[in-house]
DNA sequence: TCGGGCATGTAATACGTTACATGATTCA
DNA sequence: TGAATCATGTAACGTATTACATGCCCGA
């Protein structure tokens, strides 16, 4: 009988262990930060927040809000800090990884080559874009080198982990485009 | 009234491509080379290949096998064939990242750095398995050079993803390491 | 003889997305 | 006036996981 909180119940709680929030502005923060590691639409974040309700890992205040109900500001009880302490340390399980551009990688040697460089250089041009903006984003929070049991520890690792991530895909992606270009032109 | 086909089912396609297969088969080579970045259970594959047949995208052939049934050696049709190289070359559309670790990250400055860092540190000797297995399996298809146009192409480019992806990740473990240590001993 | 691999399939449940429904305020 | 943002919530649908059910053959 011990009420599981699932993990975007735990991404919930660490919303909140930064700022008291509304639903609303849960699913905000959901899609930005957080949507670059985990995602979760408003009607998820809803469904999950009255479950964490009911197992009293958050409490929420009414206030009048625009609209014909009041609007709820949620924040975390100790109970649920605790939880979220313990979940924190705990090693991920294995979670399935699922990437469209890889598995259409696998099937790339039936595919047109010039067609399949387009296509890796449109990937290229994303990932360029957003490791420039992790960069300038880098440098910022660099200056301010937040300590560890700040919150801006928690952005900055993440953001670290963004950084090498596009790297590596921006790598791959010409390593991609430079074996098609050679098979389209033999010496 | 486009019969759309769902991701898996490429993945189908993109295994009955390289050869004719039991759905059983099938469900073996999606946990293995192809579960690094498609994962689909023996249900669900098995609900995706009706969808195919009915489609006319796979067809199969009987053929007298273990238990009470006979085993269906399915193999990919001539349209199934034209629509995996259509789909091969269209931009994957943007799907959601989901990352366990990363998201315990974004709440590591609630947790105890010491206990963190034996995280991180699992974390870092998996990756680094997983990058000398790809290693020791890179040397291999060097040597070979698949060319495009054969599958072995789409295993040399699927390996060389998983590669600096393993490197990005075990550089990210490490640096994550030594912030959390410098938190333990300040200078 | 007992467990594991081969091989099929169904059913229940959980998870996630999309669409729907309401309504105030603000800004162009 | 009309769209965007803030704010709540429900319902329908689709996808994915887990458990169940059957049964042969092979090797320890």
């Amino acid at each position: 009988m011990t009420a599981t909180t699932s993990t975007l119940g735990f991404a919930i709680l660490a919303v909140l262990a930064r700022a008291d929030s509304t639903g609303y502005e849960i699913a905000g923060r959901m899609r930005h930060p957080i949507g670059r590691f985990w995602t979760a639409s408003y009607s998820q974040i809803h469904t999950d927040l009255q479950r964490l309700l009911a197992a009293d890992l958050v409490e929420y205040a009414t206030a009048p809000g625009p609209g014909p109900q009041d609007k709820k500001v949620y924040s975390i009880t100790a109970k649920g800090l605790g939880a979220l302490r313990d979940w924190v340390t705990q090693p991920p399980r294995p979670q399935p990884e699922r990437d469209e551009l890889v598995l259409k990688t696998y099937a790339a040697w039936l595919a047109d080559p010039a067609t399949l460089i387009e296509m890796f250089r449109t990937a290229l041009r994303q990932h360029e874009e957003r490791l420039a903006e992790y960069e300038s984003a880098w440098v910022a929070v660099e200056e301010r080198a937040p300590a560890f049991g700040t919150p801006g520890f928690g952005n900055m690792a993440t953001l670290r982990c963004g950084l090498t991530y596009e790297r590596h895909r921006a790598e791959w992606c010409r390593w991609m485009i430079d074996q098609l270009s050679r098979s389209l032109e033999p010496s």
